[in-house]
Formats: C-alpha cells, sequence, structure tokens
RNA sequence: CGGGGUGUAGCUCAGCCUGGUAGAGCGCCAGCUUUGGGAGCUGGAUGCCGGAGGUUCGAAUCCUCUCGCCCCGACCA
C-alpha cells in the first residue's frame, strides 16, 4: 500500500476526549473514529489489525475443534422471555420495536438464541458435543462506557456455546478452552493469566477470566510468581502447571488467608479480554434443549459457553506495548509488516530504489507500507513510529550512496545499515518466521 | 444513576469575568527556499462559538432550559 493514496488520517496531538493511552493512539494513529459514546467507526487501518486478531481468534477456535457460524444480531423478544432475561437484563439491553410493534431486542449475548437453534435441530446423543461459535457484533448499553474500544457499547466479541450430554464432557472441552485462550492471547504477543473467577448466579465452580497485564488495567489482580516463570523465555506455560497456581482479583483476594506466601505473591493491573464458563444446564432447561439418549430417554443437555473481546483485544495489546512515540505492534497483529520509507521522493536513485523495494516485497508476500510522500524525514519517521509497524525500512541518499539500506526495529529500537540486499532478506525472512 | 468537568476552524486551545463585526498554533491549499527525527518565508481557504429560548440597540460573552462528550464512583465483559 501506498501511504500516499492510503486513508490514514493521523493526528500530532492527543484529542481531548482520550484519557488512556489505547484511546489517544487509536485515535492518533487514525483507526477509529467515534460516533456516539462507545460507539466506533473502524478505518482501514484500524479494521486490518481487527481482521488479524479476529482471525487468529479463529484459527485457534478451529483448531479446538469448534465450528463458526453466524447468528442474527437482531432477536425476538419472545425468545428471551423463555430463559426469563428478557426482563431480567435491564435497561443494558438495546431494545427495539419494529413497524408491527414486535419486541425484538439488539443481541448483548447469544445464549438464548444458539440454545433455540440447538434445540430444533439437534435430536439425538449421538450428535453431541457440538461446539458453536461466531465472531459477531454485540450492544450492551453501558450507563457509562470509557477508555475507547476497551469498554464500548457496541463492541466485537467471539462467543463459543458448547453442548454435551454430561458433565464430563463439558469440562473436557472447557479445559480445552482454557488452554486454547492460553495460547490464543500468546499468538498476539499477550500474556494473559487466568484468574478464578465468580461464576455468579451460574453456578458451579468452573469459571476463569483471561487477565492481560498491562499498568492501565482496570483490575487489580494477586498472583502466584510462578506464573512468571512458567512462561518465562516468552514460552507457552503448561495449562495443567497453571491450573493448580493462585490467582485472584482484588475483590476476592484475601491477603490474611492467601494460600500463597507473601514472598511469592505479585500483584499487577489486569484487563479483562475472555472469560470461560461452564454453565450446566440453566439455559438447556429453561428452553427445553434436550436430546434422545442411548436408551430413548429425553437428556437435557449440559452447556458451557466462552467468550474473547476481540474489539477489545485491540486496545488491550496497545495498552501492552507501546511507548512514548506510539504503538508497537506484535507481528501477528501488525497491519502492515514493513514501513518502507523514501527520505528523499523525487531523487530518481531513492525512487528507484523503494519502487523495486516496494515491488519485490509484495511479490515475496510481505505487504509493505510504502511511505512514498514528499514529506522531510522527521515528519515520515515520526509518523512511521505512531503507527508502529514492526519494521522500518529507511531508504535515504546518505546511505544509498553506499549502497546501503536502514532497517529499524520498532520495539527495540536498533537500527542496521545493511544492503539493500540484505535488508530485504532481513525483512521477508522475519515475516516468514512469524506468518509460516 | 450520583458527583465533577467540558463544548469556539480538521486537531490543541485563547477570547467569556468587564456584551460592541471570530482569534492563535498545528493541519489543509498555492508558491518559493529547504530536505536523515513532526522545516522556514509569503499568500489563501475553513466557523449556525453544541442547540433552543430569554435579557439587550447589540450576545461566543449575561440568564434559563436542553443535548453531546470526558473523568471519578456505583455497575459491568
Amino acid at each position: 500500500m501506498r501511504l500516499s493514496t492510503y486513508f490514514l488520517p493521523t493526528l500530532k496531538e492527543n484529542p481531548t476526549e482520550a484519557q488512556i493511552v489505547s484511546h489517544r493512539l487509536m485515535l492518533r494513529a487514525g483507526m477509529i473514529r467515534q460516533s456516539a459514546a462507545g460507539i466506533y467507526s473502524w478505518l482501514p487501518m484500524g479494521l486490518k489489525v481487527l481482521r488479524n486478531v479476529e482471525q487468529i481468534v479463529r484459527e485457534e477456535q478451529d483448531r479446538a475443534g469448534a465450528q463458526e457460524l453466524l447468528m442474527a444480531t437482531l432477536q425476538p423478544a419472545e425468545l428471551w422471555r423463555e430463559s426469563g432475561r428478557f426482563d431480567a437484563y435491564g435497561k443494558e439491553m438495546l431494545r427495539i420495536t419494529d413497524r408491527h410493534d414486535r419486541e425484538m431486542l439488539y443481541g448483548p449475548t447469544n445464549e438464548e438464541m444458539i440454545t433455540d437453534i440447538f434445540r430444533n435441530l439437534v435430536k439425538s446423543y449421538k450428535d453431541l458435543p457440538k461446539q458453536l461459535y461466531q465472531i459477531q457484533w454485540k450492544f450492551r448499553d453501558e450507563v457509562r462506557p470509557r477508555f475507547g474500544v476497551m469498554r464500548g457499547r457496541e463492541f466485537l466479541m467471539k462467543d463459543n456455546y458448547s453442548f454435551h450430554a454430561d458433565f464430563e464432557d463439558a469440562k473436557k472441552v472447557y479445559d480445552t478452552m482454557y488452554a486454547t485462550y492460553l495460547r490464543t492471547f500468546a499468538r498476539m504477543g499477550l500474556r494473559a493469566i487466568p484468574v478464578a473467577a465468580d461464576p455468579g448466579a451460574i453456578g458451579g465452580n468452573l469459571s476463569h477470566e483471561f487477565q492481560v497485564l498491562a499498568e492501565t488495567g482496570e483490575s487489580e489482580i494477586y498472583y502466584d510468581a510462578k506464573f512468571d516463570e512458567l512462561s518465562a523465555n516468552g514460552q507457552q506455560p503448561d495449562p495443567v502447571a497453571l491450573r493448580e497456581l493462585y490467582a485472584a482479583a482484588d475483590e476476592k483476594h484475601d491477603a490474611a488467608n492467601c494460600p500463597v506466601p507473601a514472598d511469592r505473591l505479585k500483584s499487577a493491573r489486569g484487563i479483562e479480554v475472555g472469560h470461560i464458563f461452564y454453565l450446566g444446564k440453566k439455559y438447556s432447561e429453561a428452553l427445553n434443549a434436550v436430546v434422545a439418549g442411548p436408551n430413548g430417554e429425553q437428556i437435557t443437555v449440559e452447556m458451557g459457553c466462552y467468550g474473547i473481546g476481540v474489539s477489545r483485544l485491540v486496545g488491550a495489546i496497545i495498552e501492552a506495548s507501546h511507548d512514548d512515540n506510539g504503538i508497537i505492534w506484535p507481528e501477528p497483529v501488525a497491519p502492515f509488516h514493513v514501513g518502507l520509507v523514501n527520505l528523499r521522493v523525487g531523487d530518481a536513485a531513492c525512487d528507484k530504489a523503494c519502487d523495486d523495494l516496494y515491488a519485490k516485497l509484495q511479490t515475496a508476500g510481505v505487504e509493505p507500507l510504502y511511505d512514498d510522500r514528499d514529506e522531510r524525514a522527521g515528519a515520515k519517521f515520526a509518523r512511521m513510529d505512531l503507527i508502529g509497524l514492526p519494521w522500518q525500512l529507511l531508504i535515504g541518499p546518505r546511505g544509498l550512496e553506499k549502497g546501503l539500506a536502514e532497517v529499524k526495529n520498532r520495539k527495540t529500537g536498533e537500527r542496521v545499515e545493511i544492503s539493500i540486499e540484505a535488508a530485504f532478506d532481513k525483512i521477508v525472512s522475519s515475516y516468514q518466521a512469524r506468518h509460516r
């Protein structure tokens, strides 16, 4: 993509409406634009990142055996009356009346609808288990939306619902999701700590929140220092080992009765990016989701549900990965892998070298963002740093005289001057290492 | 939903107290000079001063009502 034609409306200054860093940077980097409180439009570069995050979530859900579908955003009130939640959900649910005065709602979540689909279409225990998920926009009319996409009213969420003949099977999928979530967040360059959560009205004791560590997180969490050891050196922690460790949000943490000795107890701020629940028969009973068992008996199915805040993750990634100059995208979610910067547009040698590299990078499958605008070098550097692409490939007359290009790593700030061929190879191989 | 703040150019803000023809910087457009960390000079375009009502000869400015947005709390993914 040539920056001269790309729709990337960046801002030099922080908009006053944005108070936290991810919100500021998303606005400044031209990723989103606010429509109303807690409701955003995603501009091209923001959408690219959102799609990348979404795709990682999708791949991991698929790998775990879930099947994607897409449910309607608008739902009939009738279905929610069956579960009793039409009245119970309160003002957070956006209610709509259509032209025939039928009561509708914009889905804040989809347990009722998926259970309705399931009960109508699955009749035998032989079809179990089933895991169905979607990545769909939700609307929850929060009293106080805030922090940009971190707590929006409209948000993109992956919601997976599983159906089982018995608890043991439900537990198995729960455990699979636990591991899948760790893997999903790790692939985005995030460290997420699973925190045993209060299952609330649902009952049972199987519920975990996944908290991404970031200074600006909304909740304070306490955890066993062993978490850090298990995930040291960027290695994938063993889910089974993690399950044994203590972690709690501050409202549940009791310093007096904490099983972890004080010298091993760590605390940090967390952003909740995922939540998994064992639901039991809460919805299957209410909506009469039953299948025939091996002996012809009626079995009310067991259920689980597993959510990931996809749009929130974009904000969480920025909260966890930025510096004073802007965003630092982890490679797997970066909107472009490399920014190719022509430091002297109009100079025949620079133009040619850049055009060649641009074509070659595209051929190699690396999508570069090519800054071909007639701007000063300083302005280009600042903008590249702001939008946070993992690599910058700088071509200027100074280096070009010696046949050299400069490769800058956005994260470490390290810059090396190497031959153009070597620079090309470096970019391509780093890309291939990430994208197989 | 309680408390606090804030709405003036695309962005950041001044002007309001003390009423008298709408301002700056950045950005945008044109030209010249520049050219490796957000350049300089010259010229130019851009505003229902959030909205409605009121006071007044006259309102961005004073009064009343209202709406939006942001922050804290409660609530929530």
